[in-house]
DNA sequence: CGCCGATTTGATATACATCAACCGCAGTGG
DNA sequence: CCACTGCGGTTGATGTATATCAAATCGGCG
């Protein structure tokens, strides 16, 4: 795993005040955007003594598919990728989460699919077994994992409809609408992506060329920019939309 | 919408007898399957009237994609499509729902695809809104909730690498494979497909031409044998499971 | 400035879609 | 009872989007 980032990714939590400790929760970033939002002080506070805060660099691995469900995290930090891949090596990506997003595979003896850092990134561990054995005993926790769990379904099912029926130009067009509905441009508008051109291609179910060609192609007819690896402006985004094609 | 079925879909459901009324769950054959099994019985009396019993046929839609989401429901019997389709008309089928399956959208103000009959239907319905308050006031009706709906996103994942990474032929040996562990054979080893070719193809994000043409291939092959216009026999288990690859 | 992996570009192959008959079974009606 | 009809399914001929293979180019880093 040699992956190298060239973008400032994580700009936006430029190394959040440790006020209290790494186990400190009040001084948290996504405290009332992830699951533990609607807990009481005190119950976060419990909850928070079950884990720890742990740091991944870019390329690393917490979890791999098919392995015991072990542990389960919020991300405080970073974007990682969710991944399945077949016996010969074929990979698809079967999901990116952000910060406040939430990890792992409670009540379940397995995990389905690995989970990989994308850049560096900061998590909050727990061990499944004490994880559950919380949740169990806070409703409004597992009330949170629900909705996002169900948020999650939602947002799966649609990509299924693109992985299924569109075109690799359809694919690209909302790929990058998606992208751009998460991810804050800077001043010019460009958005930095945070997947290589390899990793698009596997979260599209085309290959690295065929991304690249539609990408060239959509810059030709003056509906995006590139700008160097990463970034890209989206120029007309109403032609993405057409082209996207979902109504 | 003009479905016709020449198979008896419902046979191992014959009529189960009503002995208190449409209403009452003593004698409900999904009892301990679906999502209220965990419930008292009081508890369960209580969210009965809260719902109502709904007979469907074949070809029937309940819901409709992007439409607000007003209901939930139990499945009691028959089998069930959940759809997305484009502006254009290509369709993806996210979902094949059975008996004892619980469908539509809870705590979400949108239903974010078409449940449509595949065969003649009974369902348990409830106004959301009422199934919504119901739930938040039960925790072993959420953590069942929870559970199913990690499971389905567990599977629905597993179907992007499908629909992302594999050849027709592939999809269609996974498809069978699928089938089989979900539907029972006949004395002769025979599954009656709950779906139509359009529908099968529909599912795996191909054509029905390219559906079809596999098929043949693999009763050429003595993989497979076609029987009528819905049965299948699996003769070889193995080479169905060498060719649908996953790991 | 030069190097190396990431990306783009080009040439070619191919799996699958598309278009078009055709077949066969299940109703239907004479 | 049998021809007729309609629809789901199969089969065939052909087209094309995308994969594959290969090489050139770019961009960031040492």
């Amino acid at each position: 795993m040699d992956m190298r980032f060239d973008m400032a990714q994580n700009a936006a939590f430029p190394t959040p005040a440790r006020i209290c400790g790494s186990q400190c929760c009040n001084a948290c970033v996504v405290r009332d955007r992830a699951i533990c939002a609607d807990l009481t002080e005190g119950d976060r506070g419990a909850l928070s003594r079950l884990g720890r805060r742990v740091t991944l660099q870019a390329g690393q691995t917490v979890m791999w598919e098919g392995d015991d469900s072990m542990v389960v995290a919020n991300v405080i930090e970073g974007t990682l990728k969710l991944a399945t891949s077949t016996g010969d090596g074929r990979e698809q990506i079967v999901g990116v989460v952000y910060a406040s997003d939430f990890i792992g595979r409670p009540f379940g003896a397995r995990t389905p699919h690995s989970v990989t850092a994308l850049t560096d990134a900061r998590l909050c561990l727990f061990p499944r077994g004490c994880f559950d054995g919380f949740a169990m005993r806070h409703g409004e926790l597992q009330h949170r994992l629900l909705q996002r769990t169900l948020d999650d379904l939602d947002r799966t099912r649609a990509w299924m409809l693109l992985l299924g029926r569109k075109s690799a130009r359809e694919k690209v067009a909302t790929f990058l609408l998606d992208m751009s509905r998460r991810l804050k441009a800077d001043g010019d508008g460009v958005i930095a992506l945070p997947l290589s051109r390899q990793q698009i291609a596997d979260v599209l179910g085309i290959t690295i060329e065929t991304v690249s060609r539609q990408m060239t192609e959509m810059k030709r007819d003056g509906i995006i920019d590139l700008v160097g690896r990463r970034g890209v402006r989206l120029i007309n985004i109403a032609a993405l939309e057409t082209l996207s094609e979902t109504v």
